[in-house]
DNA sequence: CGTTGAGTTTCATTGCGCGAAACCGTGTTT
DNA sequence: AAACACGGTTTCGCGCAATGAAACTCAACG
């Protein structure tokens, strides 16, 4: 193993990557969220030439990963890509398994319920549930998003392993509103804070008008490999909702955790 | 435009393909359908060498559309995967409006109701709900299909641009059971008559078992975009299930379209 | 009818994708 | 416990396929 990830060095990690598939790539993300882009601005998003955000477009196209738009001035990802995501999600135990939780959660809080994986140093949200309520927060599976601010991610970080811990807490600690943490030790205590607690319940973190509350799901062997989440606007939240849904969050996550085949005590708290 | 894909020539189809992309997409497609292969299997199965795909996988995996198991040994699709597919469903505006139609017309029938579109010579399921019953046919999201077998697929053949059916009925009519249409006379005037009827039934074309029912779907210019179908196994049909079934799908089908923007005449045949 | 800006195509050059083969590590057989 | 088998990983060097630059085509706009 060694250092094939080493990505000191900012975007150039190369090593074993293949590079014209790694800007493929980048044009499928890209896309997914600047979606009807033509192949200049493409070009441009990406750091590529013309011809070759043509040529991977060109490619992708065959084989339906990427559409090209009837009146063709632009692209936008395809109906294959739909398999992959589709294949993915019934790939994964964990998916699967929370989805009809995700469904009681967000129907008795009526809150988005969100179930949150840790990738490297990244949050992604695997699963959700999105609000019944008009006024809700959105958010989509897929994407990557920190490990140090918000619900969620803190309780993943939490009882993540130390050297990832250490690895973000030693790390540039992004800051996206003024409630966010920027503070090593802060940070370093509130996880404590939330290992002692069970879970966790933040507001305003990564959007000023967002709480989000969240424990953590365990797999068979106790290890905590998923947080469950419910997040909404700020606006609806006073003690008595907090409450409710922490306690809703919290028997939720255990529940999921005992349909994987953990058996173990919920007060404990390694990881 | 010209003879960009001229792919008369087998799977050689060069011109601008890049071939490590187009590699690395038939990874990710294996994947969807095998997960849990190993470099060596992969590397079989797509006739590449280990060294290969060993390359394509790492550079996958550090993009998050692949992922490694744990014991390292084999590869699945990995959550970025998700992304793609949900911004896909997203970004299709007949697939969002489709959804709650499908949910409707497939708990009114206790069957699967699926939409497809068709693509280049292929349909493929863009947006699907399952049968509440515990006896149910399998489907995929983003798989792709024939034109000249099933129900949704020969709707959507009925009405495709001219050039296209020609292709289709002078190609090789690929038999899947004893029912398949394998003659281009006979499917010729299956075709009509369903343009004529405006919807298509069909037993066992596809798998003995199953049977389908379809209807078209217009855009608001009244082109044909899609088929509004419902599947499910032959055991449950007889005739008055059918009269049901028939009905509920080109009622649903008319409600998209018109949720599209059509505001025509449900009985026009033209394409 | 010129101009602009997009997508497309050509071309030549060379960097990097690629196959072959060695290497390593783990689990299995004797 | 040594030998084996099998998958994943790494190295190496060749040659071609990926690439950037620039020309070209075509619509849209004025």
């Amino acid at each position: 193993m060694a250092e094939t990830k080493e990505e000191k060095n900012g975007k150039v990690g190369a090593s074993y990557v293949v590079s014209s598939v790694d800007r493929a790539i980048e044009i499928l993300l890209t896309l997914a969220e600047r979606p009807e882009s033509g192949v200049t601005e493409l070009a441009e998003a990406t750091g590529n030439t013309k011809s070759l955000t043509f040529r991977l477009l060109f490619t992708l196209e065959r084989r339906g990963l990427v559409r090209k738009d009837p009146e063709r001035r632009s692209y936008t990802l395809g109906y294959r890509a739909l398999l992959l995501g589709d294949q993915s999600r019934r790939q994964s135990r964990l998916a699967t398994t929370a989805e009809p939780i995700l469904a009681e959660l967000s129907a008795a809080t009526r809150e988005n319920a969100l179930l949150l994986v840790r990738e490297d140093l990244h949050s992604i949200c695997i699963a959700m549930h999105a609000s019944p309520e008009p006024l809700r927060i959105f958010a989509a599976v897929g994407r990557l998003g920190p490990l140090h601010a918000g619900g969620g991610p803190k309780v993943l970080l939490a009882w993540a392993p130390p050297e990832v811990r250490e690895q973000v807490i030693s790390g540039a600690l992004e800051t996206y509103t003024d409630m966010s943490i920027s503070d090593a030790e802060t940070l370093e205590a509130r996880l404590e804070a939330i290992r002692e607690a069970g879970h966790a319940i933040s507001a305003g973190e990564l959007d000023p008008n967002i709480f989000s509350i969240a424990a953590p799901v365990r797999d068979h062997t106790g290890v905590v490999i998923a947080a469950l989440a419910v997040n909404g606007p700020t606006a609806r939240l006073n003690d008595s909702v907090q409450d409710n849904i922490s306690a809703a969050v919290l028997f939720n996550a255990d529940r999921l955790s005992r349909m994987l085949g953990w058996d173990g005590d919920s007060a404990i708290s390694g990881g």
